[in-house]
DNA sequence: ACTGATTTTAAACGATCGTTTGAAAGTAGG
DNA sequence: CCTACTTTCAAACGATCGTTTAAAATCAGT
């Protein structure tokens, strides 16, 4: 029969939570295409079968571990998002601030982040389903509220800055540490910077036409 | 023997350049993991064994991939980092332009534009050593150049800064398209709204201490 | 046309893939 | 203890994985 279909919160050590710890482990490391069952089983210490039993199949048992990490934060940010909005709609910071912060300080904190950033950048028939499932009101409701601070601005200039925004926080929680660009970083300093960075990138400036017209 | 070890680019309709072809479009859709020796021989119409033959294997076809593609921007990035580095070291603008401009106009752009984006978030164990053999000369040279611009900020804030910015590129390149972010805009549109969005976010701006105190 | 090297091919290698089965073990309530 | 239910287990399912083999086909030089 099903198994415990109400109650997905169990005991740290029993199957479920072991295979979700072990399977958001891998998938973090490897992608789903680059994790396998039979690892997931090994690194929980739980027979192969029991994946089939709790959680239906491998794709199941992923949607078990994003719900459970990414569920929380994205309601954290909507908490946040309203009382922002309860204060105006002239206050981009305040909306980028209740963007990233539960990122970085939702409890289970570390996981989480890499796990975000990991099924930001999943190949999209993976994930792509669960993408609009578990990001698309999130974002539909913080692009409006950004638009909200900007409204002589085109909408798809914000949504696409928007998304830039998306894909430094993505890139940063997925390679913490990269030899590519040097030190590595604690939680705290990274968080202030990039929001720093994405406030700065969202206010409107005046274009350097010099740039353009310089190089090109 | 080994097959023509000197002669990469070949007839577009021959086997290397198929299986070139093939195996960029399937790493871009599906990662490195997701992507079967199989199904990129039948992709290139081409013989299983041809893919060990012409390239040794499935990662030394990926090897391939990636250098036939990210070299030429990379050059190009290199190339124009020394015009720029000629005019003195105050040309943020002009270094970030450096930066992004070969990646939307080189030649061959469009494939070459996902599959840097899908390149730069696969898992550490598959392209780690490709990223940092293919990658980390070009992101040295330009953290130097941007770092040169403000000599007086922390390396590391430059360093994650320019960080930003590639997490920023690598995930509007790797998803051009996303039902999350709305419309679509042109290579143009994008490359100056990504242009603009990364000079403005490594401006040295007041930081503004309300967001946290008030939100916190 | 013949020879020697290059390239393509069908077929198979052992290994591992995700999933399923049916029996054994564990867990209450009577 | 017995029964009904849940959970775990070893084992196997067919399919596909990346790679290799040796023979067939193609090509270039004389």
């Amino acid at each position: 029969m099903n198994p415990k279909p109400e109650n997905i919160a169990c005991d740290s050590n029993d199957t479920q939570a072991r295979l979700l710890n072990a399977a958001e482990s891998l998938f973090i490391d490897a992608g789903y295409a680059g994790m396998s069952a039979r690892a997931i089983a090994q690194t929980a210490g739980v027979n192969i079968a029991a994946m089939g039993y709790h959680f239906g199949s491998k794709h199941g048992l992923l949607e078990a571990v994003l719900i459970r990490r990414v569920a929380p934060i994205n309601d954290a940010r909507l908490r946040r998002l309203a009382r922002v909005c309860e204060r105006g709609p002239d206050a981009i910071g305040a909306i980028l601030h209740a963007f990233l912060w539960p990122v970085f300080y939702t409890e289970n904190e570390a996981p989480a982040r890499r796990l975000m950033g990991r099924v930001m950048t999943e190949p999209a028939d993976v994930v792509e389903p669960l993408l609009d499932l578990v990001f698309s009101d999130v974002i539909e409701q913080f692009v409006a509220a950004v638009a909200a601070c900007f409204p002589n601005e085109d909408k798809g200039l914000i949504a696409q800055k928007f998304s830039f925004v998306v894909g430094a926080l993505s890139f940063t929680l997925l390679r913490p540490s990269s030899p590519l660009f040097g030190s590595v970083t604690t939680t705290d300093v990274s968080f202030k910077r990039l929001l720093k960075f994405s406030v700065d990138g969202f206010q409107i400036t005046p274009t350097n036409r010099s740039i353009e017209k310089d190089i090109l």
